[in-house]
RNA sequence: AGAGAGGUGUCCGAGUGGUUGAAGGAGCACGCCUGGAAAGCGUGUAUACCCGUGAGGGUAUCGAGGGUUCGAAUCCCUUCCUCUCUGCCA
């Protein structure tokens, strides 16, 4: 959520930072919200004056009474009805006010860095770079819908029966890949200095709220109504609400974190060879890596987290691009997002498997997450979050780049997590 | 799930209607003392918003939300959480 003084002191960069994201009618909104917020101002003005007054009478009361001046108490009494009806309608006032504020601060997307191109659709990205080198596969290449089924590793038809269309069933190397890329990347996150957490896969609305899921997106989110929680779409939400309501020290920063959690989501839209076979799916694993920083150190950081998530490529040998994404496609509450792409040979396509992004005070704002400064000031953190990385396009691409005409070779680096090199 | 107990500041802990933002202690910070340290002494030690150039002042916050009252940490209701016992269960 932005804060109002940003927008009141940087009038034109926000207003800047919206069109670059195509939002509609922004200069009018930012306008409203400076407006809703001097009213907000007033009333409390007026509303603490009154209970000030409000609250003198009643030490008054209190003396009186200890001296015994029952009757003088009650003289005074009544001169508090007319402020107490005062209060009560500043009070309704003032509560609505801050809720219109509130709702209308919540439609506001973050401002994106002055770094991101503008732009509407995925096309407008940036190709920032790109490494490694493409496979070249016989005629026969098969797409990894077509492996899997003719190396038994993952059923869909199975998945289908026990749950729905999106939640498939890893059965033998099929499931020891996934675990031994769950390991892997969890290892390589520990070694990279960040501390493993299990998070609950569960969370409550507040939650929701403090990440920028909620309000608008429960649509994206599984939700389990009786207990009014949600199934995560991504550790993200979790990781970063472990810090909601937290005032850091400032020498814990870097907070590094790093969790592996299956993810779910609905995505209810599009349909087509696009999101066949494990290219989009309702359920699926990720090892998520969330960091909590000093507003100096976020951008730094944004670079350190993106040369992370590369070096996980380089090492599964996998082809990969890296985008920067523009305003139109980037996320609700980020402020400069890279996209990791690897290449998918069998399909012929750029398959995402991480996004890396930096989200300034956007979500600590909404966590009240904050640290203090060497000045004793309380400001708000900066957090950081990316994939790393999500596995089912990872599978798509290591099962269809890697295939032979005697089995699938698996990268060196899984070896000793698998047990076995080649499927 | 049933019965009971309880949720107070960084922590422990007092407080059952009237200068209580909250006693006391611990911790922490600074100062004094010391050759240095400990002990001791002194001072300070929440968050948010509002007013004010500033010093400073105001309002709210004792799990959360509502209510009673001139006045609530204290009374009532709702809700969340923790603990103990019983039940159930991986």
């Amino acid at each position: 959520m932005l804060l109002v003084n940003t927008i009141r002191d940087n009038f034109d960069v926000v207003l800047e930072g919206l069109s670059k994201r195509n939002f509609q009618q922004a200069e009018i909104t930012l306008h409203q919200v400076i407006e809703l917020d001097n009213k907000r101002k007033e009333t409390q003005t007026e509303r603490d004056n009154l209970q000030a007054e409000s609250n003198n009478i009643s030490k008054e009361i209190g003396m009186l009474m200890r001296e015994g001046k029952k009757e003088e108490a009650e003289k005074i009494k009544s001169r508090t009805a007319e402020i107490k009806a005062q209060i009560k309608v500043l009070e309704d006032s003032f509560s609505t006010i801050e809720e219109e504020l509130k709702q209308k601060l919540y439609t506001l997307p973050n401002i994106p860095h002055s770094s991101v191109p503008a732009g509407k659709s995925a096309e407008d990205n940036e190709i920032v770079l790109e490494h490694g080198s493409i496979p070249e596969l016989p005629e026969s290449k098969m797409a990894h819908w077509d492996l899997i089924k003719k190396y038994d590793i993952i059923d869909f038809d199975l998945g289908v029966k026990i749950a729905g269309a999106g939640f498939p069933v890893y059965k033998g190397k099929g499931a020891r890949l996934q675990r031994a890329l769950i390991n892997f990347f969890l290892d390589e996150a520990m070694k990279a200095g960040y501390t493993e957490v299990q998070p609950p896969i569960l969370v409550n609305e507040e939650s929701g709220y403090g990440t920028g899921q909620l309000p608008d997106k429960e649509g994206q989110m599984y939700e389990a109504t009786a207990d009014k929680l949600f199934l995560i779409p991504t550790a993200e939400v979790p990781i970063t609400n472990l810090y909601r309501d937290v005032i850091v020290n400032e020498q814990d920063f870097p907070i590094k974190n790093v969790g592996y959690t299956p993810c779910f989501r609905r995505e209810a839209g599009s349909w087509g060879a696009h999101v066949r076979g494990l290219n989009r799916l309702h359920q699926f694993d990720k090892v998520e890596i969330v960091q909590v920083v000093h507003p100096d150190q976020s951008y730094i950081t944004l670079e350190d987290m993106s040369k992370y998530v590369q070096g996980l490529l380089q090492k599964l040998e996998l082809p990969y691009r890296v985008l920067r994404l523009c305003g139109g496609d980037m996320g609700f509450t980020s402020s400069l997002t890279y996209d990791m792409e690897v290449y998918s040979a069998a399909q012929e396509r750029w398959l995402e498997v991480s996004s890396v992004s930096n989200f300034e005070n956007f979500q600590a704002n909404r966590l009240k997450l904050r640290f203090k400064g060497s000045d004793k000031k309380t400001q708000l953190a900066h957090t950081l979050n990316g994939s790393a990385l999500a596995l089912p396009r990872i599978v798509a691409s290591i099962l269809e780049n890697n295939q032979t005409e005697d089995g699938i070779k698996m990268p060196k680096v899984l070896v000793p997590y698998l047990g076995f090199d080649k499927i």
